[in-house]
DNA sequence: AACGGAACTTCCGCCGGACGGAAGACCGTT
DNA sequence: AACGGTCTTCCGTCCGGCGGAAGTTCCGTT
């Protein structure tokens, strides 16, 4: 009953915030709902702590409890992700180009920026008679096995890309490349080339094409990518057209290089602060 | 300086759950970026709070630092908004008939859930050419202003009606309906027709139609909304294909009252726990 | 250059609120 | 009736969050 006598796997010792933010964290695709209990256990929080947070957060409008009892997370949760400046912006702008892409090919289209070592689908819109895929606004998919994940993942600095290929990479089908050399040529096939051809990475019998989007400094700030079913059509006859669309949204994004010169564009480089560096300190 | 000193107007007594909760809500669509101090000031939190706060929330990934310093709101935030149940699940359901009628009327589309007094649209299709307008994704409006938030509470509960009635009426434009009594009238208009048509509400020569869209017991659990210039088209021109897309939204969600009888449905009502009021305790 | 201000970061001692155990209320099941 | 599960409330203890203060960096101004 005395000190140290926490022998248990681990002590956990949790801040406040993490204590509520952990509660957030258990929620996903797979357990939208919730009840008092199972977030209990799945945080590792006693009953007490968990009854009492849980009710803060839904005073708050974070959760929201349902008619059978469960929690489920609350709009004020959608309504604060759409604040994300590489989210719903970006999509405001892409969503035109993205609706004429998919008329055009009858595919499904993804728009995706990097989180992490993952991709976030900030749209995803489905052909009406396209096949069915795991891509959802706002899912999250690891780099390695997504078109849109190998664009991004081609243009990152040459340390992210290391660290990631370092990294413990899923395979989810049986061809799903998790090889580091393997990839290593693939990334350079897609900075070559500038889209991103992958077949069955992360489901069977789908076909993935990425091209990458750029913004006001031209760095390449999303991709967008079409998914097709295996052998539905020839790879090469949907580059033109996704190329097209990502040059589109490129260009709405005032990006220099998909901009027709019209004179010496003389706008001086904005001074940015700090080395700008897009990570300035990640662990602790 | 002892005790009883706290003479300023709140002393403000806050939970480490709700400090926690109180940075994340001082973002909005006119402040997405903000910089340590501005969210020190903005919440009351000293700047030592603030400061440790806000690097537990970027370190598990719902604030992001911008290069420039300042802090937005990271994209864990928009993948957890994407689990609420009323929301994208419902968006994904209802986006081929909201684009259908897009391609139909050339309006403005949006698709919103009730939350609190307010509307949260769920969805915001542009037309190509539409008026710019002030819905977007994620955006919140009250009830009383906007075409959508009419029809959800029109079919509220009589109690919840009274009690937004009661409620602070914002005025946008000269014509916005603030008055009780006039309001009344209108949701007796809009349960009678089946329709909401407001004009300048929420901004001028804005013409806003709106219908009410029904889940699996038939119940309203959303509105679909066109916006078009005043004056631009007759709104009976509009009412029909608005119609048909609410019911096919509806027939999609499982509504008894939009499908096609082709037997007897014996479906046995579930049985609710507790009282199934959906506001089980709001205050506290 | 020197100064002044603002924003940000780190350190540390104190105290109040978060924590969890325990007990009670409320189900549905055996 | 007894049981197992979930949810809720109460309360005393203790420790981690809190804020003051000092230090650091980065501005723009004199």
């Amino acid at each position: 009953m005395t000190v140290l006598a926490a022998t248990s796997s681990e002590p956990t010792r949790l801040t406040s915030a993490q204590r509520v933010l952990s509660i957030l964290g258990v929620f996903s695709s797979e357990h939208m709902a919730l009840s008092l209990s199972e977030i209990s256990r799945r945080t590792g929080l006693t009953l007490t702590t968990t009854h009492r947070l849980v009710n803060e957060l839904r005073a708050w409008g974070a959760l929201r409890r349902e008619s059978d009892g469960r929690y489920t997370i609350g709009l004020r949760i959608l309504e604060l992700g759409t604040l994300a400046p590489q989210g719903l912006q970006l999509r405001e702008v892409a969503l035109p180009f993205l609706d004429d892409l998919r008329h055009a090919t009858h595919a499904n289209i993804h728009l995706a920026v990097a989180d992490g070592h993952d991709v976030i689908y900030i749209e995803s819109l489905r052909a009406r008679h396209g096949v069915p895929v795991l891509s959802r606004l706002g899912g999250r998919w690891p780099m390695h096995a997504t078109g849109t994940g190998l664009v991004l993942l081609a243009y990152s600095p040459q340390e992210f890309q290391e660290e990631v290929l370092r990294s413990k990479l899923r395979q989810f089908t049986a061809q799903t490349v998790t090889c580091p050399d393997a990839l290593r040529v693939r990334l350079a096939e897609v900075r070559k080339s500038g889209v991103a051809i992958t077949e069955n990475q992360l489901t069977q019998d789908a076909l993935a094409i990425a091209a990458p989007i750029r913004g006001p400094r031209d760095a390449v700030v999303a991709a967008v990518g079409v998914t097709v079913p295996t052998g539905s059509a020839s790879p090469h006859s949907l580059v033109p057209a996704l190329a097209a669309t990502a040059r589109g949204i490129s260009r709405a994004l005032g990006a220099p290089s998909a901009t027709p010169v019209s004179g010496v564009p003389v706008s001086s480089p904005p001074r940015i602060r700090g080395l700008n560096r897009s990570v300035p300190r990640q662990g602790r």
